[in-house]
DNA sequence: CAGTCGAGTGACAACGTTGTCATTAGCAGG
DNA sequence: CCTGCTAATGACAACGTTGTCACTCGACTG
């Protein structure tokens, strides 16, 4: 292994100068600098990280806590987010998941705190409040996709109800009026804040909101719901007054209102617009005809989440602040047009 | 911060025997043992990674690189796969992707040195070989989902002609005769390999392979490939002698059937069986019927991939060994069944 | 009883890096 | 010429841990 001596020693330096040089200390002369980076190439010396981790009591390292990491597939975008963002400064993720074990979970501060790392980001694969209790961790804490009930860590969530606000203007933008939705399991928070938007959005153009129209498309208790869209949507299809246009909760919930639809002869988007949320593209991208969706912005929250650790915030803070709330931009596809007349 | 010296004071002894109960060295007392246990418990002390990793000259942490991640969603549980097998051992992961950049890899295994990571796992989000050239790497290394072509290197990857051949002998077990095959871009390893497959258990029961009723499922170049598996769907089923089964290269060509079938006003199983490859839940629980398919045991990969780490390839082997092949399994749902008659 | 052994424990150095402080040379101002 | 300054560099210690070696103290062997 080459270490700074053995640089220092073939550029005729001192150790402390090859550090300066790695360090990009100004106080070196050019031309010894030059001679010193040459030196470096040449032997491909590579710093060592645990000396500096231990001289410098920290680390570049940042660590990243999620709960079940399965779930949701794209979820996973959170850690490309808080990838790329570390990467601009050379900074690296050290990952580990609870698999929602409170032991596992303590184990994983210890070890973050083993590792000095320089803060951690705990993202959860859904939209939730999060109670961390007292993790006793010296460093930044930033919450992703989840938010402590009391505010006290930052944290970065998607903005669900204006995501149900675009669901609901896009189509009534498009000139429908009659909208049935078939929503998330009703105790996500996700499906309460959506239900929010639409209501703003429907009031807004005056249209009443028709509670017989608003289906849940998942039964049961989380984590072994079941999904029930397709009998949701066969049912609202079949009314005599029924809707042109139906709000998905989610792209799942999509994919079985096209099964609904087309059971029941209806063409999208000719006789009846579908209109998705998540934007997984497994599913947006493969139904026929593609699906119209508002995305969930995960990748930013990573990004994010990582700025925002960066920006240093240290420690747990005493007062209330609220989340950060990251836009879900409407994706259109085809799956949605305008009503005749 | 609490250090080993803090211990060591508050239980009376040298820093060296703190040192030994946390590494489990049988040579102390019990009496000692269980009084230092309970200042290392009260202290709540946790033994400095950064130390460590620089007396022993390695640390407990592994490196995953991927190329990239979003391609296939559920590619991610290599990831939890390879932390399943650490968590055992308390090791951890320490993830990088390249984004399938050369310069970033050429960073990422300097990184991985600064690291000392004790090995690298390598993998790739979709089944193909991998020149890994020189990665000037001392640790062992394992290539998960890839190989490398001259089998410098221990590599484990899904058994997909086994897969093509558990797909079919479903099918044909179940009576069919005719079968569609809707098959992934042909330029991929597992499209080849599947056929492979197919043709062994069609040859078994003697039926003839019809080139007809074998249709690429997407066109064009990787990474920007077309899907026209609707297309190539309809296309079979409208033939007259149209097939009572299919077989397709993976869930979302499956998800494109059924909607295929749907156009054409044929039910799913009673008019057509479809078999799906990848068991991506989000398709294959969601489509009505449930979808029979062949799971991708990226999960076993990952944790094949630690555990062939761990056993302790000592750098790049000179002889070659050919990949490690993981079995896909079937996972029956509703989407095939026995033909009438 | 002297010598040997093993169990239990501690002193000390070393790992590679960097902060602190000291040192040198060169130069401007008095 | 001396003082005070800056730029450039180096000597040294320290970070927390553990391997090496040495030590003590009973117990056992011959």
């Amino acid at each position: 292994m080459v270490t700074l001596r053995d640089v220092a020693r073939q550029a005729g330096v001192s150790a402390k100068t090859v550090s300066r040089v790695v360090n990009d200390d100004p106080a070196v002369n050019a031309e010894t600098r030059d001679a010193i980076l040459a030196v470096i190439r040449r032997l491909d010396y590579v710093p060592d990280h645990a000396a500096r981790m231990m001289r410098a009591g920290t680390s570049s390292v940042v660590g990243l806590m999620t709960d079940v990491v399965a779930t949701t597939p794209y979820s996973v975008d959170i850690v490309r987010g808080a990838q790329d963002s570390l990467r601009r400064d050379r900074r690296t993720l050290l990952i580990a998941n609870t698999e929602g074990d409170a032991d596992l979970e303590r184990d994983v501060w210890r070890m973050f705190r083993a590792h000095k790392v320089s803060g951690v980001v705990y993202a959860t694969m859904y939209h939730r409040p999060l109670d961390l209790g007292d993790p006793e961790f010296g460093g930044a804490i930033v919450l992703a996709n989840c938010f402590s009930p009391r505010g006290r860590f930052p944290a970065i969530v998607p903005d669900d109800e204006h995501g149900g606000y675009t669901q609901a203007a896009h189509l009534l933008a498009l000139g429908h009026r009659r909208i049935g939705i078939v929503s998330l399991n009703p105790v996500l928070r996700a499906s309460v804040l959506r239900g929010a938007g639409f209501r703003t959005a429907f009031a807004e153009v005056g249209v009443p909101f028709d509670p017989e129209l608003d289906r849940p498309g998942f039964v049961g208790p989380i984590e072994s719901e079941r999904i029930v869209a397709y009998e949701a949507g066969r049912d609202l299809l079949s009314r005599p007054d029924r809707p042109t246009a139906i709000i998905c909760g989610n792209d799942k919930i999509a994919m079985q209102i096209y099964a609904a639809a087309a059971s029941l002869g209806l063409s999208i988007p000719q006789d009846l617009s579908v209109m998705g949320y998540d934007d997984m593209t497994v599913i947006a991208e493969t139904l026929r005809p593609a699906l119209t969706t508002v995305g969930l912005p995960y990748f930013e929250i990573g990004r994010r989440a990582i700025e925002t650790l960066s920006a240093g915030t240290p420690g747990a803070k005493a007062g209330i602040e609220p989340p950060v709330l990251v836009p879900c931009p409407l994706v259109e596809r085809q799956s949605c047009r305008a009503i005749d007349g």
